[in-house]
DNA sequence: CAGGACATGTAACAGGTTACATGATTAT
DNA sequence: ATAATCATGTAACCTGTTACATGTCCTG
């Protein structure tokens, strides 16, 4: 006997989408490209799919919508077996996700190949982070000013983003962190005469 | 036409592993659970598939090892050739991985169950946090009391625990801030007016 | 008329997860 | 005796990834 413990997936992230609004896979897909998708990243095959068992489940219903001047859609609202799972799995403990960092396995492995590269890709990303950041920080800016002025689900959102923030800033400041130690190691001390630059 | 991008797995976590020190599928399953686990983690069912795979490939060797006392084991090498493929790995850029992270959709849809559970479930995650924060730093004092003298490999895998350490830090961070603000969201100004919450 | 946005899928494959399975030795 | 550690696997399933596939409308 056995309780298998519920592993949160792509159905939850899109419940939560669809309840904050109805939508078509197509328009789904384009907020995982953007909002939803900088903290639950998935692609059309994924999304179709997911719709799919979701219908058969009955966590969704859709209405096919037809457009004159463009192709039928389906739009999918959430019922209420819908809003009911969504309850239960907010309410439930999440499991921990494994860790799995690239970048740290290069970078323990850095001295098995060629270090130069190892610094390279660091800088890499580097740049993907300082870039993500901000990002970031442009909607920090324009869509919560007076952050201490909100609540309910814009203050939601705000903390959302507030984790991605810092998920960035300190992903850079590692980098930095270890660009600085690699490159002192990489070329040391060539006395007080120098060029340790590289 | 189309050039397929290796994509990072296990394989290479392991050769680094191997890299550093020979070791059965058993020994390696170890490693994963705890040192390598911190950064890639990998069950037992995992490792020995993956061994198979690798040996097919080349990138591994093993010799039989007879132990009168305990059963037999397999002890796996890195060939050259895993030795090449690591290098090469090494030298390649890695791509980005998905963002999934679990509780920021739980944040965002907290509006839509129990806010409550939402903040019990943010301390259950800032306990875990706090406890892997811990460790880490106490592998930090005892193995590298003095970082400013490190170089090469042990450099290289105290630059990894740093960056567990600055992970762990940033989410503990973050779930105190969600804190602080969904508890006063929740619990608005009773003071002279009001509650302004919803 | 070509390319991009709109709109929805199928199929094959790779990798991770869970359950099941076996069997020895050592310590309590 | 019973559990823990040592040691290695198979099988089924689920999810994610990649490639392939189709067709419309609008804009330049």
């Amino acid at each position: 006997m056995h309780i298998s413990v519920y592993v949160m997936g792509l159905e939850h992230a899109i419940l939560v989408s669809l309840a904050e609004k109805s939508a078509s896979g197509y328009e789904l897909t384009r907020r995982f490209g953007r909002s939803i998708g900088f903290f639950w990243e998935a692609t059309h095959q994924q999304i179709y799919r997911t719709l799919a068992r979701m219908t058969e489940t009955g966590w969704v219903t859709y209405d096919v919508i037809e457009q004159p001047d463009r192709p039928d859609k389906k739009v999918y609202r959430i019922s209420n077996g819908g809003q009911a799972e969504l309850a239960r799995w907010l309410a439930e403990p999440l499991e921990r996700p494994a860790d799995r960092d690239g970048l740290a396995v290069k970078i323990r492995g850095a001295s098995l190949g060629d270090l130069p590269a190892v610094i390279s890709e660091i800088e890499r990303h580097r740049a993907m982070h300082a870039e993500r950041l901000e990002t970031y920080r442009t909607i920090e800016k324009r869509d919560f000013p007076d952050p201490a002025a909100l609540s309910g689900r814009a203050l939601h959102q705000y903390l959302v983003l507030r984790g991605g923030i810092r998920t960035e800033q300190g992903r850079l400041d590692w980098c930095d962190e270890a660009l600085e130690a690699l490159r002192a190691d990489n070329s040391p001390d060539q006395a007080d005469t120098n060029r340790r630059s590289e």
